[in-house]
Formats: structure tokens, sequence, C-alpha cells
DNA sequence: ACTCGATACGGAGGAACCTCCGGTTGAGTT
DNA sequence: AACTCAACCGGAGGTTCCTCCGTATCGAGT
């Protein structure tokens, strides 16, 4: 699909993810650009090269928990009720971008991009979010002309909307409107 | 309710807010703040203890467009029937976050606020909201159990995530959804 | 092994941000 | 009118951001 890195390009993108990974959870998301590139050991316009914006590095940096965040959607359905299985990983996603500070600007990067290399993660989520829901809508829990785009951006509003850690009882609310609203009524 | 300024800050004041408006609306919301404190004729700093963030300053340039929306509010209800207004007036909720680029960053802010002197606004959108949603509740067409807040921060949610003109008829849809929540079962 | 585009690198530099504090001014008091 | 001090002003300066372009390196083709 991308074509793929020369040797040294792929050598010091995967030294500066490594470096952000570090100083982010060393020092906070607003470590800054230059100190993560010099901490790779490589120049400014190398970092930008790659990562042309923060988000975009940031988005790199979590890809791996949010990796972990979509596996979590499988692994909920075969625990717990699906109606449980989805209200639950609603709550996890809430909790993931609330916690990771800052990562809401990474977000809304990720979620506003259409077709950009960073669709990755959205595709990932649609499609988690896909598995949650098909097996609602089939019992007939939920109803069948929702787009699984939707339920991701609704999800992601409440999460940039209410994300302080003080209002996480909101965003609770908010999340069981999300569910009543794509509930089927007969 | 707050202590009188004293005359020169008063004066500087407005003298900002003049070039603030004046500045966004020529150059675009990306206006450097230097500028407009350049414009005012005051220091950089004068600027900065009036409005500690780029978004406390937007927030008050726009303040009189904000008030805007808000009249509409009862306007609508008196030309259209209950449910139609609210979701009209929805619709330029979103149309009025989207249009003014830049704007969802000062409403993030406004909304994220608890009690911050910025609340003004805040408390002029729940008490609109308010006004659109009571009647519906007493028609039993909505549910009486949701918070007001909640309902602005659902809208606010969709206004950030779905933002991009591209995405209008996505947000369009979102707002159906919140609606559909909001809906009394019987 | 060598050549030669295409690709990637580095970091100087200009722009914007925001803080900090010595100096200035408004408005009560005597 | 002179005094006083809390409140306000201004802008230099330290930081971070991000672009731009001359130089260095890769690797496919010969």
């Amino acid at each position: 699909m991308t074509k793929p890195l020369r040797a040294d390009a792929r050598r010091n993108r995967d030294l500066l993810l490594a470096s952000a990974v570090r100083l982010f959870s060393e020092k906070g998301l607003d470590a800054t650009l230059d100190a993560i590139a010099k901490d790779a050991g490589v120049g400014i316009g190398t970092l930008y090269r790659h990562f042309p914006t923060r988000e975009a590095l940031i988005e790199a940096a979590y890809r791996n928990e949010l990796d972990q965040l979509c596996d979590a959607g499988p692994a909920l359905l075969r625990e717990l009720p699906a109606d449980q299985a989805l209200r639950t990983w609603m709550d996890r996603f809430v909790d993931y971008m609330t916690t990771k500070i800052g990562m809401s600007d990474a977000l809304r990067a990720v979620i506003a991009s259409g077709g950009d290399p960073y669709a990755h993660s959205r595709d990932r989520l649609n499609s988690t979010i896909e598995q949650l829901v098909s097996p609602l809508i089939a019992a007939g829990t939920l109803r069948g002309d929702v787009l699984v785009d939707d339920v991701l951006i609704g999800l992601s509003g409440i999460a940039l909307a209410a994300g302080e850690p003080s209002q996480r009882e909101q965003a609770g609310r908010l999340l069981d409107l999300l569910v009543d609203g794509l509930r089927f009524r007969g």
C-alpha cells in the first residue's frame, strides 16, 4: 500500500517513536518536539517530515495502546452479554481518551482526517464498533440504520466535550443517551 | 458582582476587544495576539492580563454573536412547533460553531470551565436550551429526567467532533440521534 | 564497483507565545 | 493640593514552534 521507506528513513522514524513514547510518559504530553528530536539524535526537520503535526506524532506513539483498546472489544463480547459489552467498551473508550491527557487533540486529528495516513486507527476503531454493535442489531435491540462511523464520532464528541475528569459522570449520562438514541423502537 | 475596573483598565479592555473583533474578521482567527495588542496600542502584557488565554479573548470577541444565537431560541418557539424549533436551533448551534472557524477552541474552553468568569456564555446557552426543551417535556414528547447541561455538552460534542464543513451531514444525523435519545418512551 | 537521480537529513532562523517585574497611574484620604 | 498605595501598564526576553533549503545518503541500474 505505502511504498517502503528508505533504510535510513525507517531507522530514524523508529528512533523518533521510541523517544516520543519515553519522553511523553516521562515529562507529560507537552514535552517539546525539539527535545524529542534531540533525544532521538536527529534534526528537528526530520521529526517534522515524518510527523507533520504534534498530533500525528502522538497518534503514532499511542497506537499500541489504542490497539489494546480495540482488542478489548471482542474480548468483552465473550465475557458479557452484548449490550453490556458495548456499554463497557464505550466507557473504556472515554476513559482512554480522558486519561491520556492531550490525547484528545490527537483524537480530534485522527477522527477528523478523512483519508489521511492516520486513517488506520480510525478504521481499527470503526471495525471494533461494528463487531460490538452488529449482534445487537441482529437481536433487534438496536436499530439497523445507524452508521458505525456516526457512533464513533458520537463517542469522540462525548470524550471531547466532557473530557475533564470532573465531568466523568456527565460523560456517562451522555453515553446512556447515545445508546438510547441507537435503540430500536417498535 | 464583579468589582468595577479602574478607568484605564476598562478603556484598554475595550480597545483590545475592538481590535480583536476587527483583526479576527480581517485576517482570520489565527491573527497573532501581538498584532492585536499593537493594533490596540497597548502592550502585550496588558492583553494577557485581561485575557489570559487566546480562547478567553475569542470568547469575549464573539459574545455578541453568541447572544444573537441565544435570542433566536424564543423567536423560533414563536414561529414553529416546539419540536421543530428545538431541532432548528440545534442546527444553528452547530452552524455557528462550524462557521466561526476556530470558535470550537473557544467553545471548548467555555464549556469546560466550570465556574470561571467565562461561565456567562454557558449560562446563557443553558437557559436557552431550557426554554426550548421544557414545552416538549410538558407535552410528554421528551423525557423529563434529562439535565439541560447534558444537552449542551452533547451539542458541543457534536460540533467539536463533526465540525468540518464536509461533516455537516453527519452532524445532522448525530443531532437526530441526540434528540432520539431524549425522546420519551412509554 | 560506480554513477546518478531521488530521497532524506539537519539545523539556522524568523515568527509567535507567554511570563515577569520595574515603572506608572488612578482614585481615595487628609 | 499633596500624599499614598493598590492596581495597572509595557515590553524585553526566554521558549517553543515550524519552515526552508543546501548538503549528504541511499540504492537501482549499468
